[in-house]
DNA sequence: CTAGGTGCAAAAGGTTTGCGGTTAA
DNA sequence: TTAACCGCAAACCTTTTGCACCTAG
């Protein structure tokens, strides 16, 4: 563990909100200015193989970074783009749900949900007034 | 519904076994040899806001496209990399597995599971005298 | 002295975009 | 005629790699 392995973890840790490589890169650049992006790259790959961050890649783009090294699944908001861990409910499995073929061995999974979030819900719902004079035209 | 969409469709309902872009370029060539790989990936954009395919984005490297556009689960073999698709099982949702906050509104979700496919775990214990003269340096 | 880690820059994919030309309604 | 689409090439973005330097054991 040097001390830009350290500094990588620490930016990482600072704001848990899944943030890209170029995002911990950033913050890093904060904690020590000289550090790079080839790096920041380095460092989480040798935590991941560590098994202290956790790389996720349910998206296109750029691959996000979470020190959640519990089993958790993850949910994006198509308005805002936010990312929530959820928790797996006790004593519940993902081979409940899915038909596995027999002889299969699962290694891990990767779960993403994606919808609107409460917050962005409450918003739609609180202005449906302004929607006459300016409608948004999102993807 | 131009050639080169119909064409782009045909090719990837040829084998349904998840081809990246490049693949299904190559397969579409076979039956149009002018079409262009831009023009590949601008089909199966169209394609898949349509519905008619489904863009599969759960690692690193490129996407992979599938026609099956009924509700499935993905397994990818850590071995050979061939990606298996996982049906629901009857009357069971995602939501009962994951612990999701209240007024969460799930659009749809994508879900893969990683580990050794039957195929690969019967070659695997079939096989173990083979290793020490020659073991197989894959990816 | 040696092994491994770092920083820089360049390369390597994979995907998107701009633009001129073509096609179909 | 007009709008959409195609093909080509170049741009773009993210990630990886090669290499020289540095540092700790």
């Amino acid at each position: 563990m040097t001390e830009q392995r350290r500094t990588v973890y620490d930016a990482l840790m600072e704001e848990r909100n899944h943030p890209t490589a170029v995002e911990v890169f950033m913050r890093a650049r904060n904690r020590m200015p000289s550090i790079s992006l080839a790096t920041v790259y380095n460092c989480l790959e040798t935590l991941s193989s560590c098994g202290l961050v956790k790389t996720v890649n349910l998206e296109r783009g750029p691959a996000r970074y979470c020190p959640n090294n519990q089993e958790h699944a993850h949910f994006y908001c198509n308005d805002c783009g936010t990312v929530l861990d959820l928790p797996l409910r006790a004593r519940r499995h993902p081979e409940d749900v899915w038909e596995l073929p027999e002889q299969l061995s699962i290694s891990h999974h990767e779960v993403a949900f994606r919808g609107v979030c409460p917050k962005c819900a409450m918003k739609a719902a609180q202005l449906p007034e302004q929607r006459e004079n300016a409608q948004n035209t999102k993807e």
